[in-house]
DNA sequence: TTAAATATAATAGTATTACTATCATAACTG
DNA sequence: CAGTTATGATAGTAATACTATTATATTTAA
């Protein structure tokens, strides 16, 4: 069982949470409180808590938790490239590259063995219920700067790219790739809590009509 | 120069702030002090002193700064809904209504001076940075089940409905309709902070570049 | 092996927020 | 003009998001 590590923008952090068993338990125990109590019900203190440690110490670790949710975001998305990458490397052709991405995208997550102190699929429910309040901030331009949103937007441009190369006459490919890249939580989202806004079930073949539908848009868009 | 009400959901407000020059100093104070200070910033406190008031007297209006939101986003749809109606009115093709109605939905917003004490321009631009926050919180649920979601959804049930008049097969009305209705404030919103995400730009021609995107996702998804 | 450096824990403190409560006074209403 | 209702003035509270200080472990380097 192989354990991975991503490297991520050091800026997210002050101190690498990786590399230590109290920053290691800072983020797995975070995840799930997150996940349990919501970001905005999430303290710092609470954390320190449930992990027998104090505030101070876990400032020393995130200047505050804004940035640790951007931290686990930004690892979310990353770990999206990591599997994206693992699903189209053999393709030749974009389209099909495009097609095996959009599986990936719209895939419920499961725990992935390769990552310790990882809880994927409390991870996927933090990215459906928060990811809009990562950039939806009075830092958003700053945290830019900083390179804070890195990995979803190089994401994003390597999907775009592929999209340029099925029809280098399509205008949009930016929006689209970020559109489709948001509507995959959304969706879910509305699922779970406003059923009327969305054409996705609760059941079992969710995944499959996400799939689908976001199928249509893009394909029906570029071809 | 008319001057019209909306009539929102009883259970948005404790006491109706149309009615009463506090209330309606509530509303066009805390739409301005929004747009500038961002949610977050914006508190009760801050609005009584602007208002020369209290903070006491302005929960009796709102029963916290969330449920202020609500209203003012439910007022955004309702006002949305309003100007769809009056370009489809004398339109009997869906597909036509569902063009014009793209206008609307893609359109920056200019003053209606239909409303006094309603400054579009700010709440519009609310809109775009606020509305994810109306329904990313732990109310939700409760939330939905006093219908003070009731005019995002009923103006997307309209436009839904007209999709599946064009098209009977097409089988993600509401979830089309939903993705336009938020990708069009999106997609703003990354011209202006996160750039590399978009392919609008933010020049004057902004606005074509929107419609065109979302014209080609929406027809070309269910023709 | 010990001294120095560093990480963490323990504790305390601060300004701000999101309220709730009480009471006096002003304004409007029947 | 009496009674109701709306507003203002003031005070208070628990929780949040930090910052600061000091003591004690633990690691590392000489």
């Amino acid at each position: 069982m192989p354990n991975l590590l991503f490297k991520l923008n050091e800026r997210l952090y002050l101190r690498d949470p990786q590399h230590t068993l109290l920053g290691q338990n800072i983020i797995r125990v975070s995840i799930d409180m997150i996940d349990r109590l919501g970001f905005e019900q999430f303290t710092f203190k609470k954390l320190a808590e449930e992990i027998d440690s104090t505030e101070a110490s876990i400032y020393r670790y995130f200047e505050n938790k804004h940035r640790l949710l951007l931290y686990l975001i930004a690892w979310y998305w990353n770990w999206m490239d990591y599997r994206i990458d693992l699903v189209t490397i053999g393709l030749t052709n974009p389209q099909e590259k495009l097609r095996a991405s959009l599986k990936v995208i719209a895939e419920e997550k499961k725990i992935d063995p390769n990552f310790e102190f990882v809880n994927e699929e409390a991870l996927y429910r933090i990215v459906v219920a928060e990811l809009d309040k990562t950039f939806l901030t009075k830092w958003v331009d700053n945290d830019n700067k900083e390179g804070l949103f890195g990995g979803f937007k190089s994401l994003c441009r390597k999907l775009a790219g592929w999209v340029t190369e099925v029809n280098p006459d399509y205008p949009y490919a930016n929006s689209l790739m970020s559109t489709i890249l948001l509507t995959a939580k959304q969706q879910v989202f509305f699922a779970q809590h406003l059923p009327s806004l969305t054409s996705i079930t609760k059941k079992e073949t969710s995944q499959v009509e996400l799939e689908y539908f976001l199928e249509t848009i893009l394909f029906k868009s570029i071809l």
